[in-house]
DNA sequence: GATGCAGAGTTAATCGATTAACGAAATCTA
DNA sequence: TAGATTTCGTTAATCGATTAACTCTGCATC
């Protein structure tokens, strides 16, 4: 007894009209050409019937899918990764939009597969995501099919791309501990070599050099950005002779390290240490204890501001790319005290 | 310049063939009909024009569109539908399937809207995810559609469904307490009523209860399953007079209040307390120092099964909705000692 | 020498919409 | 009042595949 779904024609004979009358109809275009009248009753023809337009036929018919590629290196995986897609989710329904997501765990032949494997498909646009922020080169592959790049910049800059205001956020963070009267900050960052670790540190000894002292006395470098290695150049950086009063850390992960060697060494936080760092994770910087300042990385505005970019390129397929910088709004907790 | 893509009828040319030739030579339909040169050429032709079939067309004609839906309440905000939806994509990725994602935050008529609209266009079937284990009623908007659910069982036992095998991890997680000779287990928990608190907290009592033990004396609950609900309910449970020697939490952010609580009242993780903990996640359980020994839910393995038990459905539309309960895993770490 | 049949393709219908081109009645204009 | 517009539609082509129903050779069979 599954009847199969009502298709246009059915409206069209239910209301003693033809298809294409319907279709004008229903999707209100061909201007003044169908009588309001008419088209109230194959409105409710349609309603009726619970028509719903089959968008495969729709799409072969105008090229259009409504559907846009979501590419991630290995993107589900990290816990950022939601946040990224959610806000490109939203504002793709927003626009009547989908997403058809491929994840490739990063390897160039595998993104070809997959961006082709969209292309099959006939999406209006794809949306390369990258784990963290870095310089892409934009594949081949993608051809003229609109894109936007999403936590990366493209080499070339032929390609709308969208990043984290990294300087922002940093000098953000540091001026909570500048407000707080602290000079002395230390840094502690990861030796990865990455884009954000670059903006983080470069900027990060712009401001310390500005107070006259010497970054490289309050720097330590750890192999790895995680809990461990924030443990590590914390214990080195506030044993050594004159310790800063305030840490600013590369990352939540890192901050977490620091708080336990604050612990071990028997500092308070704030009381003899200040803390800031950088992504806001919501399962670290909320949960520590006190709560810690940090600059939000914005992947849901950089998700959202990417599918509108799409978008609009759709619009005007000749318009000029944009490279665009989120800013990162500072999260503040308890983490910070005066000097 | 800008030239389209090849179409079959580009490829039956250069072959010297005709579509219905080209066609069956490049599907491998047709049975005999086709001669093995014939095959060549057109094969050929097909890759020196870098020809890809256009998947809606082809949709539109075999009424499958090689693509599943993935509707999520409010999925992509929680740190682990990442690994439910990678685990999901891979599934589907071998079997030559894309998903197409819709979020909906759970509430019902978005989640019907949202099923319409992946409807619309035609997917093969759908996954319907929860945020965590649960029982729900199975949205009628699904229809005829093939449907597997996603870490929630239906009430009514008409939809295939897997689940995480909570019973089972909870013995595994007390098992690693008893072989270390715990007896005095106690147990925090929420009080919000969800599966997993029901099954956790029902297991465990029997567990204490076999050693002649009063669960309700080693019981305490907090509104909220997160880290300050962790560290109140400990300090409840370890300042009664006989206190326990090991701590089960129902989840690993309720076993960082859990450290932190040890941490305030001296005592030595697992020196002076052994505690285990579920969920498994990654930011949390290895990174707590001593490492947290956690049952892992295990979310990819069930993104993956639901993938392919929907695909068996596509193959035989008649075949018996399962229930499928996954094992959660032990991850041992430090945090288990002798009693 | 007619019949049957397998092999190798071709023709044309079809999936379910959108839309360019065309048309008849009603209204307006000079 | 004849011609020009407007109004409100319809007819049929089209998007790019798949596939049921044919066709045409050549060969074996009786």
């Amino acid at each position: 007894m599954v009847t199969k779904p009502p298709r246009l024609a059915d409206v069209a004979r239910a209301a003693g009209v033809s298809t294409a009358t319907a279709s004008m109809a229903l999707n209100g275009t061909g201007g003044t050409r169908i009588g309001a009248d008419t088209r109230e009753r194959v409105r409710s023809a349609a309603a009726e019937l619970g028509y719903r337009p089959n968008t495969v036929a729709r799409g072969l018919r105008t090229r259009r899918t409504q559907m846009i590629g979501f590419v991630g290196d290995d993107v589900a995986t990290t816990p950022f990764a939601g946040q990224m897609i959610r806000g490109a989710h939203d504002a793709a329904r927003r626009a009547g939009f989908l997403l058809l997501m491929v994840d490739t765990s990063g390897d160039p032949a595998e993104t070809g597969e997959a961006i082709a494997a969209l292309q099959e498909r006939q999406i209006d646009g794809i949306l390369l995501a990258t784990m963290y922020h870095q310089v892409i080169d934009v594949p081949k592959a993608i051809g003229p099919t609109p894109a936007v790049l999403l936590d990366s910049r493209s080499a070339d800059g032929s390609v709308s791309s969208v990043v984290p205001d990294e300087r922002g956020g940093t000098l953000g963070a540091l001026a909570e501990l500048a407000a707080a009267g602290h000079r002395r900050i230390g840094h502690v960052t990861t030796a990865e070599d990455v884009e954000a670790r670059r903006i983080r540190l470069a900027t990060w000894s712009e401001h310390v050099a500005a107070y006259g002292l010497d970054p490289g006395e309050l720097l330590a470098e750890t192999p790895q950005a995680k809990t461990q290695g924030g443990y590590e150049t914390a214990m080195r950086l506030l044993s050594r002779p004159e310790r800063p009063s305030a840490i600013f850390c590369f990352n939540d992960r890192m901050a977490m390290g620091v708080y336990r060697a604050a612990a071990a060494l028997g500092l308070s936080i704030p009381g003899d240490l200040s803390v800031v760092s950088y992504d806001d994770q919501e399962l670290i910087a909320p949960e520590l204890a006190p709560g810690l300042t940090s600059a939000a990385l914005p992947h849901y505005e950089m998700g959202s501001w990417a599918v509108k970019e799409l978008l609009r390129k759709l619009d005007e397929p000749d318009a000029e790319p944009v490279q665009h910088l989120m800013p990162c709004p500072i999260a503040r907790r308890g983490s910070v005290a005066p000097a």
